[in-house]
DNA sequence: ATGCATGCAAAGAGTTTGCACCTAA
DNA sequence: TTAGGTGCAAACTCTTTGCATGCAT
């Protein structure tokens, strides 16, 4: 029980071993390889409670489970995962592309200035504004990137 | 009064010689050096109806005034145009920094994926929502880089 | 047996830095 | 005269690509 429970993870309510499972159906029948990298990678970013750049991504993997696994490796798979929807990308200026698992629903991020610290928001009003501002402008919404940079309250 | 009406930049709503001096007289105040390449740069970003990358600043000063300015030199200038918020930047997924005049009134950009046409808008909701996002977590907002991603009518 | 995957090395894009010389004030 | 500025070359960061070998199916 106390397993099942550190296996689960706060963002898709599912324990590991499910959505590796189903993760290694849709990888074999899209005539992909399931291989190590590929399950380690994906198991680095669920059970990571922080977005994640490529370059953390080898070091936890190394630091967790000793390991090797090429930065190459490590960029044509979360490249090959984010276009299967299993991650999404988010850009911070001047950093590297951060990655996490895929919430399935639309969220936004609050970022400090200071200490770098990544709060995740959902708000329905700007969510619905956005459709709103497409429209009027005759665009075809496929998705946003909302980035807010401010100070915590501990950096301030 | 033609020549007056070239001058004008819209989004300033002002002559070109007007900010010009006034952007002169910053730089002396500053104790930094009026040069050719400042004037040139920032005049470039004046005139230009659309965003504009360092290459592409390169590009207009040579076609426009047929002058040759180092590329590491607009590189240093932008840099140090946007912090005395002279112009303003923008990070849009996969692309170099685009630049463009300072507003002062805070916008977003609609980005055409196919196109690459950016369009700009103002919606007072959406400002007022991150205002009280950000008090909700405790951050002071500094600013913000909202890019909604689509397909605008000519390319979908 | 086939073909995608891995990982090394190398290239690539965008940007910054060090430094000698130049020029505005 | 003396800071700051310019522009060349080189470095630097992040990411992609080419290719020989490896391994899943």
């Amino acid at each position: 029980l106390e397993l099942k429970k550190y296996l689960m993870c706060k963002k898709k309510n599912l324990d590991f071993y499910t959505f590796l499972k189903n993760f290694k159906e849709q990888i074999s029948s899209l005539n992909l390889k399931n291989t190590i990298q590929k399950d380690y990678i994906l198991k680095v970013l669920f059970f990571s409670d922080r977005h994640l750049t490529v370059e953390d991504i080898v070091e936890l993997l190394k630091k967790h489970y000793n390991l090797d696994i090429a930065i190459t490796t490590v960029y044509k798979t979360v490249k090959l995962f984010e276009e299967l929807n299993f991650i999404t990308s988010l850009e911070i200026e001047g950093s590297p592309k951060y990655y996490e698992l895929n919430h399935s629903i639309s969220h936004n991020h609050l970022i400090c200035s200071s200490c770098f610290k990544i709060v995740e928001f959902i708000d329905q009003v700007i969510e619905l504004k956005q459709q709103e501002i497409a429209i009027k402008h005759k665009f075809t919404l496929n998705n946003h990137n909302l980035v807010i940079y401010g100070l915590c309250d501990k950096c301030r």
